[in-house]
DNA sequence: ATAATTAACTATAACGTTATAGCTAACAAA
DNA sequence: TTTGTTAGCTATAACGTTATAGTTAATTAT
């Protein structure tokens, strides 16, 4: 085992100051040439890297930024993480990341142990339970630390920093508009319980579009999904609730605020041997795996969660460097897109 | 903005010394009861928090993991990630995040930035490339630095460290024979290439297994598939492989290495109105959400990433902790298993 | 009464850096 | 000769901690 050398380790050796080596390994023209190469020669012989924690505690930089998500084996998150990763590591910044689980607990000590000097800044989504209670207190006293926070996708206007979301409420009700141009007019809407921001955005898009078209909102055509812990559970709610929706009444669309919705909706009416698109489309949001893997494979909505990720990474990093104001913010809307595959 | 305050601010305000204010912090008998309580109390009252900069240049650790893995919007990595995340917070470890994306220099890069002070260890899985080339110096002077390194998945028995992988040559026998009892002897593999350290293991149970019931293997029924960086050609190059190779001789069933993989093949046998499972039946490695959401659903051989995450950051900690050597290492193996559903 | 002990606190060094100010010898300018 | 300048280096403090080794003053033992 060979431990990494330091620069008093140097001085000690050529028998010069600490301070000589420092400033010849930085090229000073304070520090005689021949020295400065001697210094630099035995330096790179041996190695030598400056110890990043010494110059975090120097500098009150730590050049690395948290990420906190409520979940990691989720595409959208997932996607947005692995942009946030790469834009950051261009731009000399390491990524810590923590996952919250959906649980406002959880979120509050990741938050307060990234916050203890690990991190110069923030991105995170908020968990849905954080959503619920509505109590954002860890949040605020980070951004009072002086530490930036940058929000993305499930965001909350109650705090003020940077934010990046995608049209949902727009992108909602172009998708619906499309389902009724196709002439289906019973359109059924899967989405979240009401305290999750994204999920109520896409609902409020939904209803907006059927009223632009003259028709009558049917609230036996919402699905509002309980998610419980443990998804075993909220995707047989959601089964059952489909089923029972689908057998009392007409159906020839779906709309599912997410993909997982989506998916277990196609097994449900496969099941019940409705052919899609032919008898029900289906749209989803997020643009992720399994749309692309089902037969038929699904339409959805992108959420360009690259662009989201290196927005928010951007936004952050802009902070930090104080290319902008600290105390300006921006939100960033990004444009979702509609793919169409073959189940509409 | 209100900065944190420090020991020195805290001392000043009472007129002590720091390490009045230090030790009464950890509740030292050596400061008077009175004088103790009051200090806590103002700290509590101004919400002092240690550094953990400062602490993690005292101590010379950063109670901190870092991860280098060749993708994060991958099922399986995914998985493993958040068990990681979860073993290693659960014991006071934060985890910092590297992708290599596959590349050499890339994770060359990863693990230069990581070991220069940041992290204590590192779990991580090699990227494709760098198996290619064989070119491990890199693991080898962090393991040389004293800084314990942990193997997953992907590993190469050239370096001496603590390793934990799948039985992948068993698993792949043995569904292998599960797809000849089911009377289907022209099983086609769909495998990476083989400097694939996993890809291969699974080549050879699958040729074991064929040996084992006296089935002569064929080579047009081995489809080693290209990988291009940017997987669009790469699947284009499989789909027609596949779609050649059915169309030119007998084959019953596939076995695919990867979930894409099967996903995919899956795709082009519907378009060729071949049935699954009666024409063709289907078993593939790691059990996703895409196993899970297509039609039929793929049997899979569960990789159990959970486990694998939770061995690993286990693994790491007791090294990192003293509980185990240094200097003996071990290779965890974790069973698959088949997870029959509606393809097989 | 003097020495020994103890309680309660403080000073200092160290972890590995860097920025600032300071020092010394050589040489140039007045 | 005296002062000023410059090149080339060193000393010091600081970032925020903690562990070790002091330092007092009061108390106890002899």
């Amino acid at each position: 085992m060979i431990r990494r050398i330091t620069l008093k380790e140097i001085a000690n050796e050529l028998n010069v100051s600490i301070s000589t080596v420092s400033k010849s390994l930085k090229d000073s023209h304070e520090i005689g040439l021949e020295t400065r190469e001697k210094i630099k020669a035995f330096a790179k012989a041996h190695n030598y890297r400056p110890n990043n924690i010494a110059l975090s505690l120097k500098n009150r930089k730590t050049k690395t930024i948290g990420v906190i998500i409520p979940e990691i084996v989720h595409h959208f998150f997932s996607i947005v993480i692995n942009s946030i990763e790469k834009f950051s590591t261009e731009n000399g910044y390491n990524v810590i990341i923590a996952v919250s689980n959906e649980s406002f607990e959880k979120e509050v000590l990741n938050m307060e142990t990234l916050a203890n000097g690990h991190i110069d800044g923030i991105i995170m989504s908020i968990a849905k339970e954080t959503l619920k209670k509505q109590d954002f207190h860890h949040i605020k006293e980070t951004i009072d630390l002086g530490i930036p926070v940058v929000l993305f996708d499930r965001v909350i206007s109650e705090i003020k920093c940077d934010k990046v979301i995608v049209n949902d409420k727009q992108a909602a009700k172009e998708a619906t508009q499309v389902l009724i141009d196709d002439k289906r007019e019973n359109i059924l809407l899967l989405t979240s319980e009401d305290y999750v921001s994204v999920g109520n955005l896409r609902t409020e898009g939904y209803l907006e579009a059927l009223k632009d078209n003259d028709i009558e909102p049917n609230s036996n055509l919402i699905i509002k999904v309980k998610d419980k812990k443990g998804s075993q559970l909220e995707m047989s709610y959601l089964e059952d609730e489909l089923e029972k929706a689908i057998k009392s009444q007409k159906v020839d669309a779906i709309l599912g605020v997410n993909e997982i919705y989506a998916g277990s909706a196609l097994k449900v009416l496969k099941k019940n041997n409705v052919s899609v698109p032919k008898e029900i489309s289906i749209i989803s949001f997020t643009d992720g795996v399994i749309s692309r893997y089902s037969t038929p494979s699904l339409s959805t909505i992108s959420q360009h969660g690259e662009i989201m990720g290196e927005r928010s990474a951007e936004l952050l990093i802009n902070k930090l460097t104080g290319k902008t104001s600290s105390s300006e913010f921006k939100t960033e809307i990004i444009n979702c897109s509609l793919i169409k595959r073959e189940s509409s």
